[in-house]
DNA sequence: AATGAATGAGGATTCATTCAT
DNA sequence: GATGAATGAATCCTCATTCAT
């Protein structure tokens, strides 16, 4: 957590600091981004880098609260709308949201990218904890909808949730990052939803599998 | 690729080079592990490393051809005898061959996971290679299911791909990672392939996604 | 010195910094302890350090100041009380306060550690002004002593006068501060004078040396 | 230790970078001596430092070892020449071959203060382990001493060993820092044994105290 | 008088790579 | 071909002190 100095700054010296990290961390992926790099760029003077945070990490996990209090104001609405329907729906909404979030933000969308680049100790664990709580969240639902019918009983809960996740946090954010559209990720999801609802198997004139 | 110098070296010698390489590559992690540490624990002279390689990269790939030849002994056999049966079977067999080979060769199977865990653009490439490379091989014999009939006209065979892929390459790996057994690892697959045959949606009595 | 604005500063936020400033000097050692812990654990701010005091030195010895008077009020009585015996009575009798000084106040009584403790030209300075100070009040009795037949006309008086000083000003101090109580401490004065009082000469009967 | 890299070095260069470190040492005092001020004085390139020395400790502990070696050749005639004597008498000589020693190497005998004059905890434990080592050898003298009536039974001994050691190792070696010559030592030398072996008490006469 | 942000020099350490033997 | 010493750039982090509010 950056330091109430760092906070007390003219909001604009801030964003030029949070700005240039933003744009650092992506361009240059969490790991080849150095305290040396960082001052030198945004111009702070070396010595107030250490006034205004404990370390990079510290700027890293500033910025995923920035983001995160953007992403919810598209997300937060969702969650009382989809209230009695099969979860695999508010899924469906959520990564919409997710992608309309992209597109509007793509730098800020693809930080989480870095998410998975970097294996410090410390960042292992904040993933871990973004991961355990994204997947608490959806095996909650998943269960119920089980319960409800809406899911067959074959289906394996935990490991669904986990697909789900992946998807969202691994898939989309990889073919974005690798210059998919927009559009193009909303037809993924599509797909993707498909064979998760149907599965793979033949019609039946050729199920051989 | 190691100079001719290294592989003409007694067998050995070489071994004792590279299993330090895996060794440190799994305990301390791709990005730690430095020409010094390398050279250091497995006793060669610093001069001798740029003899044998040209850097680390050359090593981790030099890493990965072993590797992937211990491996193809496990895999060889299948693809015979899968010839005319629908693809998943032979992905579901080769997955188990790959638990087995984790099994016998714990360290081998898990050097995998550096190749997630390191981002310089020499790594990125190395791993979209090895992406490019699987994903092709899954989606040749996938599309040749769909015409068959083996999978339903619905299933987007490029995404179908990349979630067989991704579930050998980082689902099962990260949980042998993370303590699971073989058992569990077969158990995983199963509830996966599951999924995916099948699908999630509730029996028809209650069919209402 | 510290500043007048220091000393007009109400006496409990004095302490505050004073106490702040004898438990770092103490625990960390006089080198490690910077501008940044001082101002940090008592609270003040950074700049009105520099109101108050020219630097650390300038913190040390004000602390010096502090004890010193408190120490005073141990000694007092007593320089009046031994006017016409042998010096070595009242120093026995210093040790002993300063002993008592000790029991009441252990942290007063360590920080003369740090005396010796750090090398900066400064406190070198500073030691060799209280050491002169003590010697010269020591040579000043002894001289007489010895002019009065109180001590043997053999004797080295400053030499004399350095080992007194430095058996209180170090070796008391290094004992207590390694965790002999007063009344170790109390037995190691009795047994110092006795040997400076008698030599270490063996009885007559076998007096070989 | 240094590194065998440095012990391979020509005498010279080694020669050249101990003497450097000894000179800063000296002038400057432990604390105040950098990496960077002895790779800059001594000439040798930032890196080789690290690749002949751990850290300054390090060059520390060498400089002790090449100086206790020379020492040595002053001292080893002694302790069988004294064997059936008070140890006074091998005290006393010892202390002389030490000021020949000061006289023929200042800048090597100088050094010790630096023992004095740091306050890591490695330095602590290397003063503590030298003490120690020195006071055991002296007290196991001494003790026999007092048993054959060399030294009366008053005396304490532990604080008799203290006291010569420390008259050795603090109080002849800040008189020399100071600008005593080795005449002057000899002669604290003698003024401190004939205290120590008659003690300061006025003639029978006036034996007053 | 109080405050705390700004500053950049300075020190420690690691590193990949080259080069002379 | 084998060896290991040499190199200095690059990085991290701390610090005392000043200055504007």
């Amino acid at each position: 957590m950056p330091s109430k100095t760092f906070l007390n700054l003219p909001k604009e010296k801030q964003a030029r600091v949070m700005d240039t990290a933003l744009k650092q961390f992506n361009e240059m992926g969490y790991d080849q981004v150095s305290v040396a790099s960082l001052v030198k760029e945004s111009g702070i003077p070396r010595g107030s880098f250490y006034q205004y945070f404990t370390d990079l990490e510290d700027v890293f996990r500033h910025l995923l609260n920035i983001i995160g209090e953007k992403k919810m104001a598209y997300m937060a609405p969702l969650t009382t709308r989809f209230a009695n329907e099969a979860f695999i729906h508010l899924y469906e909404e959520m990564v919409k949201a997710g992608v309309a979030f992209a597109k509007d933000h793509p730098a800020y969308y693809l930080l989480g990218l870095q998410l998975y680049r970097s294996h410090t100790p410390n960042m292992i664990k904040l993933r871990k904890e973004l991961e355990h709580q994204g997947l608490a969240f959806m095996e909650g639902y998943l269960s119920q909808d089980q319960a409800k019918g809406f899911i067959n009983k074959h289906t394996d809960i935990t490991l669904l949730a986990r697909l789900l996740y992946r998807f969202n946090a691994h898939e989309l954010l990889e073919r974005f990052y690798e210059g998919d559209d927009t559009d193009a990720l909303l037809r993924h999801t599509n797909a993707f939803l498909t064979l998760l609802k149907q599965g793979i198997e033949g019609s039946y004139e050729n199920q051989s599998i």
